[in-house]
RNA sequence: GCCGGGGUGGCGAAACUGGCAGACGCACAGGACUUAAAAUCCUGGGUCCCGAAAGGGGCGUGCGGGUUCGAUUCCCGCCCCCGGCACCA
């Protein structure tokens, strides 16, 4: 009898792991490569279970591919910097380069502890200069190409954090961070041109097959891609044009006003010429800053006011009154709209509440007639057939819309195009534990890069933590003045850092090659890893992190340096572990640490429970009930091999000589219990590997490993050790545990060496599937009468249809229930099911 | 409002191409072993009805219809929950 002791395998394991640096890869072409990846994680201080799911996942696949005969890269590291290091020093004052360190070494205990496989000579952390080194590197080759442009512009920035935020960082209307309200500020700041690669980014989504379509949605909503047309509509008085865009131009004979933007540029030169420019200011500046408030609180009423002066609908040739509205973005389209308040039901509320004129231009196209524009209710926004639109009428919306398109064209007064919601990435940051900016502003030379062989520009060592909303690299004067590069006069450097999220946006290229200090990467190595095979990680980086990978590997794949466009083949979105119903936060007091479910199961169960209880897309609940009723599964594997050992090491074809089907004496002369487990132990070979391999199902992989055991305890009650059942018990504990090892690692590599494998599992193939084995011999067949199943047939597995009808008919229970009718019809589904209808 | 995902026992879930609904587990109940407990092993259970029992029958995958010999699965119309977007012209 040897005794199940957990925690002591996970320590010798690990330490062999760690020894023999058992998860380390180089390139080998002659091999598949499999490139499993986790996101890195933020070193928060304590790895929860949340967290943990997500590093099981990806490890159950890493080390299931290996045994598959993959050459399978698993990295991991740390996206290092961010803003809670920096506030947590402005509360404490550690620095925050000290209290990262720290926290990483702890969490990498964590990782360690729960025998996670990664290859950690690759580990990196984005705060390291050998890193971040390559994020300078790649902003100032986007600047020469246009990519990172500086502009002032209005831009989020949260009163709390003390920093802008990118559009993507906003999350109904607060910090997605600390959730407070966002205010706007006018700010000179630096931008990457996402923008460009918007439509490229879209399209793809639709060819994206291994991503989830939560995803890829999301992702399409946020680019937000509409088609319409630019349209000039002159002032009257011919002193300037106003652009609009819409989405609509078929209905542009009732476009009846036009709409500005408060942002629009033209409302405070149209102010200058009233009569009272700073009344006409003040309520512009009311709607701009009660904008975003009424926003946030969802309750936005509809104002404006007409500026009294008129602008021409080039379409109808007749002047129309131009009004400023609250609900019309400045950021949107042109900024300014033109109002159609028949077909469109914002400009209908607006008309309706200020009296202004309603023309109908469409109607439907079931010859229904046109609404009355005094007495409708409200827009009609259906595609129809126009009415009243000049030489463009009785034609259909879109047929209109091409027509109208052209003719604007013709004349030079607009012209197609295409809008996205999608914005230009803000990645400047008033914060100090980031990435420098590598640029200078010279005053004779303007902005200059930082020449590349100065690069790093390192983030000088700050002490003080005040979380004023300046940046603290301002208050260094060594750092920020330096000799222009181009002129050698006194220049200022840049003194915000980049958004953290430029860190991550690229980490996944870097663990191909993380030594290098020549470049971000070798290409060929890269070409050898990427993409990504299996990506895994958290919902809520649906949109941030993963669109600016997104666009990252297009920019590298412009520079020439990799040659695919999507990172990552598959994306799987891990749920989150709940606690008491809600998300673990040290905050909520709801953290389960994994460290002290190690102390009491061992690795391995709490491994196991977080891959059974659900499929890894579900959000689960957290139970303590749960974990311990796997690791009473485990220690039912470890004694079922314990039990069978001394008959292993009686017989002659002991496991450790042979593998497999070929060392079973006489196959012809099994039992029918000898041959039942021989199917079984094959069929959940192939459940198994579908599950893992195809589906990521892990909680049914689980499940079907269970029922074999369940069934091999049943056979070892029941049947004598004669050789033939040894052998055949053999080949089901071997298939065992291999199939269970990427689950419990710990458990299984030390049954693997236990039943006389000295190579380790890593050098163990996976267990082959036999179709033949697993095919059935007899199967159970249902009798339907009228839909319901009145009786089940035991039938050989190959009965043909017409055997299965006649067996079906002559069933004491089914005769019962035909009971003298009529058979009026026959359905056999072959080795599925008899139906009969009377 | 628009888009996406989902709704199955007390709970987590399973059901592969339309073919025995509830595998596997948790919790629970009963039993065996034990002086006792823990551990372990065995048994039970969707629900209602008939029956002393063996057994039999009805209903049952959010609701209402449809297609089909047969629907958790396909189609139509609803309800509810979760997530995203949202005065985006």
């Amino acid at each position: 009898m040897t005794e199940y002791r957990p925690q002591q395998l996970d320590r010798k394991w690990q330490e062999r792991w760690a020894a023999t640096r058992a998860f380390e890869v180089t390139e080998d072409p002659s091999k598949p490569k499999y490139y499993c990846l986790e996101m890195f994680a933020y070193p928060s201080g304590h790895a929860h279970v949340g967290h943990v799911r997500n590093y099981i996942i990806g490890d159950v696949m890493a080390r299931t591919k290996r045994m598959r005969g993959y050459n399978v890269l698993h990295p991991f590291g740390w996206d290092a910097f961010g803003l809670p290091a920096e506030n947590a020093a402005i509360k404490s004052g550690i620095h925050p380069e000290e209290s990262t360190r720290a926290n990483i070494a702890h969490m990498k205990g964590q990782l360690q502890r729960l025998g996670i496989s990664y290859a950690w000579e690759r580990e990196l952390a984005t705060c390291d200069p050998e890193y971040y080194k390559w994020n300078q590197w790649l902003f100032i080759r986007m600047f020469e190409r246009g990519l990172a442009y500086r502009k002032r512009s209005s831009v989020n920035w949260c009163p709390k954090d003390q920093t802008v935020l990118a559009n993507e960082q906003v999350v109904d209307g607060g910090c997605w961070r600390c959730g407070t309200p966002v205010e706007t500020r006018d700010l000179e700041q630096w931008f990457f041109r996402i923008t460009a690669y918007a439509d490229e980014l879209l399209d793809a989504t639709v060819e994206m097959e291994r991503w989830p379509e939560k995803v890829l949605t999301m992702q399409q909503n946020w680019i937000g891609r509409s088609e319409g047309a630019r349209v000039t509509f002159p002032m009257e008085d011919a002193s300037s044009d106003i652009e609009v865009f819409t989405t609509r131009i078929d209905t542009i004979f009732g476009a009846t006003f036009v709409l500005l933007g408060p942002e629009h540029p033209l409302v405070a030169k149209l102010a200058e010429k009233t009569n009272d420019p700073a009344a006409f200011r003040k309520h512009v500046q009311t709607f701009r800053t009660q904008d975003r408030a009424a926003r946030i609180s969802g309750e936005i009423e509809k104002q404006g006011f007409d500026t009294g002066f008129r602008a021409i609908n080039p379409f109808t040739n007749q002047p129309v009154p131009i009004w400023v509205a609250n609900f019309v973005l400045g950021d949107y389209g042109t900024g300014a709209v033109m109002a159609v308040p028949a077909h469109d039901q914002r400009d209908f509320e607006f008309a309706r509440k200020f009296n202004l004129p309603v023309k109908v231009v469409i109607v439907s196209e079931d010859g229904r007639p046109a609404p009355d524009a005094n007495t409708m209710p409200e827009a009609t926004v259906a595609y129809g057939r126009t009415i009243d639109s000049g030489e463009f009428s009785n034609l259909a919306s879109q047929e209109a819309q091409q027509r109208m398109i052209a003719f604007a064209n013709a004349r030079g007064i607009g012209e197609g195009t295409v809008q996205y919601r999608l914005k230009d990435w803000g990645i400047s940051r008033q914060r100090y534990w980031g990435t420098p900016i590598p640029m200078i502003y010279c005053e004779t030379d303007g902005i200059v890069p930082v020449p590349d062989d100065q690069l790093p520009v390192e983030l000088p060592k700050v002490t003080e933590f005040t979380g004023r909303g300046d940046s603290p690299l301002a208050q260094v004067p060594e750092f920020v003045n330096v000799k222009c590069p181009k002129c050698g006069g006194p220049a200022r450097r840049e003194t915000d850092t980049m958004d953290t999220f430029v860190d991550s946006s690229w980490y996944f290229y870097r663990f191909a090659d993380p030594k290098n200090d020549r470049q971000p990467f070798d290409p060929k190595k890269v070409d050898y890893w990427l993409p990504v095979d299996f990506y895994s990680g958290g919902i809520e980086h649906a949109i941030l992190h993963l669109i600016y990978s997104r666009f990252f590997a297009r920019v590298f794949r412009d520079l020439g340096m990799v040659h695919h466009s999507e990172p990552f083949t598959q994306l799987l979105t891990q749920g989150m572990v709940l606690k008491d119903g809600a998300v673990m936060s040290k905050s909520k007091g709801n953290v389960v640490d994994p460290d002290t479910m190690l102390e009491k199961f061992g690795a391995d169960a709490l491994r196991l429970y977080v891959m059974f209880v659900a499929p890894p897309e579900n959000q689960v609940e957290w139970t303590d009930t749960g974990l311990r009723g796997i690791a009473s599964f485990l220690a039912r594997v470890w004694r079922l091999v314990d039990q069978w050992m001394p008959a292993f090491k009686s017989n002659p074809d002991s496991p450790s000589t042979s593998l497999g089907a070929s060392r079973i004496p006489n196959p012809g002369d099994l039992t029918s219990a000898e041959r039942a487990i021989r199917r079984k132990t094959h069929d959940t070979i192939r459940r198994v590997t579908a599950d893992i391999e195809q589906r990521q199902q892990l909680n049914t992989a689980v499940s079907a490993m269970m029922e074999l055991v369940n069934d091999l305890y049943a056979f070892g009650e029941s049947e004598g050790a004669r050789p033939q059942a040894v052998a055949v018990v053999a080949e089901a504990i071997e298939a065992l545990v291999r199939m269970l090892s990427p689950f419990a690692p710990h458990t299984c590599e030390e049954l693997w060496e236990m039943l006389g494998h000295r190579d380790g599992l890593m050098k163990a193939s996976w267990p082959q599937f036999d179709a033949a084995v697993a095919k059935a011999e007899e199967i159970v067949v249902p009798v339907q009468v009228n839909g319901k199943v009145r009786s089940r047939l035991t039938v050989p597995a190959e009965a043909s249809e017409k055997e299965l009808e006649e067996m079906a008919l002559a069933d004491p229970a089914v005769m019962a229930h035909l009971a003298g009718k009529q058979v009026k019809k026959v359905v056999v589904a072959k080795g599925r099911l008899v139906s009969l209808v009377v």
